[in-house]
DNA sequence: TTGTCTATATATCGAAATGATATATATCAA
DNA sequence: TTGATATATATCATTTCGATATATAGACAA
């Protein structure tokens, strides 16, 4: 599975624009569960052009530029289904965020509040948005999963909460403080 | 932030070889928020000796093929701590499991069943490992971290436990069923 | 003996992705 | 006029990916 099957997922929701389909990636209908930017779904984009799988109409507006909308073709369904119905490959994860705290000895404290309450805001942010999403008349698995994110995103910023006086205490061995 | 800097982390708890850094990635310390493969690894450590961060020295085992142990310099834990100062970009993730619950209309009932057993399996399993990481003694950073690893799996894991009938519920307007 | 599997090790390569940037059409404020 | 914002498409040097290769061993089955 690649950019190339999240954007055919994408348009199976809908006929969309690259820009759209980013948008659904940033802060929509996928940001919470894979990730995918500008430099990735072009080149995509194109490539299930080349291969027939989806065909593109440009579309002129009135005081915006000119917009290429993307629809599906029978046989980009048919790759879709195909590559749903695989052996999914293991979750990938990267959080600077955490590997900051994991290492938050070596950084200072004003530093350690920082990250922390960013993260904080960044899981209450993401709960908000959640919440946002009208579950009602959407298929069983699309519902299945707004919950899945919900109880992550809650479950995680009930910890960081509740335990950041472990964070942000001083340790005796720490070798940098505020100075750094 | 990139994988010379995780790299840098690892040998920040000891001095190792790729195939240990790899280890640390793979089922260790950083699994649970950061993926990287040896893809990425050996040219980072290549990179880092380069720039001087890291140095290399070749030891020879019983029954073993030559191993190259990697040792921080000074440079490289300034570089560290410099990177760690950063403000975090955002946090990436890519779930195939999840897409694949999210567009379940789409696939079987069979293999809707397989990934959510697995993927159940999955956050368990991690639950498990991380449970038996001994937390005494280490940087507060670390236990922190440990603490938001098991928060986040078991909540996941009691969700998809506890919705499964959601996900494995037939839609009235699916198009395919058990014959995929 | 060969093939397969496992574990410990290092390494590589064509394809894909990254992050930043560029360009374009508009509007608005300083 | 410049800078910021929003809607749009696109690109490029660098990094990463996933699969694969090679090497040193040992164990086991055909």
């Amino acid at each position: 599975m690649d950019t190339k099957t999240l954007c055919l997922g994408a348009l199976s929701l809908g006929d969309a624009s690259g820009y759209e389909i980013k948008k659904m990636f940033e802060e929509g209908t996928f940001s919470h569960f894979y990730d995918a930017g500008y430099g990735s779904i072009y080149p995509a984009l194109n490539r299930l052009l080349t291969e027939g799988l989806v065909t593109c109409t440009e579309v002129e507006q009135e005081n915006r530029p000119l917009k290429k909308v993307y629809s599906m073709t029978g046989t980009g369904m048919a790759k879709l289904k195909a590559d749903l119905s695989e052996e999914p490959s293991r979750d990938k994860t990267r959080s600077e965020s955490i590997v900051m705290m994991f290492f938050s000895h070596l950084i200072g404290s004003a530093h350690r509040e920082e990250i922390l309450q960013s993260y904080i805001d960044y899981y209450r942010k993401g709960v908000d948005c959640i919440e946002n999403i009208d579950p009602t008349g959407q298929p069983f698995g699309r519902q299945f999963v707004r919950g899945l994110g919900l109880a992550v995103y809650k479950a995680a910023a009930k910890y960081l909460e509740e335990n950041k006086d472990l964070l942000l205490s001083d340790e005796e061995e720490r070798d940098i403080g505020d100075a750094a």
